[in-house]
DNA sequence: TCCTATTGAATTGCGCGCAATCGAATTATC
DNA sequence: GATAATTCGATTGCGCGCAATTCAATAGGA
């Protein structure tokens, strides 16, 4: 028993380990599970999984910079720009400058984007019928994964 | 109290629900944390994470088919063919069509891909260390992602 | 046997995701 | 106030990840 990224292995020690056993194999596997089962309802808005989830931010908090939405999702501007360009094609979204420091683009939410939020709202509870399992051990799982991510960053950091 | 995908949400109906609160945010966080640890070590080995997993399947059973790996890993041939390709061009497996069936590509480890396995099986445990918590609750953890994952599965079929 | 359906890879197109780099704007230091 | 360091965002390049299509090979049925 060695304490193998995540997993049970038991064999000798020159063996890789095998995929099944990885914990990073399982949330790697969940978090393309999710996705799959979120797509075909994100598409009714017209939104990919990563675009909702800016939007979460958005809905919870308007107005952000997006070095704001960045920090709150974990992804950089490599990835957030070209995102929200869409979301501002889609006309969901504005991009403007700051006035008083022009490095900074405040992204704003449209009519159109607020429009989006009730539809959005009925979203998590068809997914989490889904998983039928009962809230309290979901609510639960969510803690510890939370607890997992931290204890990865901390250690990347 | 609502079955909110996941989370704990406990506001009104018509409220978007908030991004900290998802499971599917949780797992989507932790997984990329995940990459972010193992990036810096796979790079030593020359590997990108997807690469590496595929490597974990072929140094488990040697000589697949593309279709093998894909199911295993849940991918699909459009991602696997061209990253099957990046590991032919750095000489750690060879692609061939099978005689019997010429529709199948049979992907076998090269001599400098068994070589890299030995390595590798170094690297889950170091992995372990930064998780910092006891074996038993990581394999317990491991087995509910790994339920989330199939009862997810299970909704988008 | 011929015709059809199915299967396994490959390809194309699009959207993340990140490292690296750049440029403009701001702040700090002197 | 000039100079240097920092910050924010955009851009580029590369590698997934998936849907949709294409094509060759195989299997099945009339």
């Amino acid at each position: 028993m060695f304490p193998i990224d995540a997993d049970a292995q038991t064999d000798a020690v020159a063996d890789a380990p095998r995929v099944d056993d990885q914990l990073c194999f399982a949330v790697y596997a969940a978090s393309h599970a999710f996705a799959k089962v979120y797509r075909p309802l994100l598409a009714e808005l017209g939104l990919t999984y990563p675009q909702y989830l800016a939007m979460l931010v958005l809905w919870e908090a308007d107005d952000c910079t997006v070095k704001a939405i960045g920090e709150r999702l974990g992804l950089d501007s490599g990835t957030l720009t070209p995102l929200l360009k869409r979301l501002e094609a889609q006309g969901l979204v504005s991009r403007v400058r700051d006035a008083d420091d022009e490095r900074q683009v405040r992204i704003r939410l449209t009519p159109a984007g607020q429009a989006l939020k009730p539809r959005a709202a009925k979203l998590p509870r068809e997914i989490g019928r889904a998983i039928g399992r009962p809230l309290p051990e979901i609510i639960q799982l969510r803690q510890e994964i939370v607890r997992l991510r931290a204890a990865l960053e901390a250690a990347s950091a």
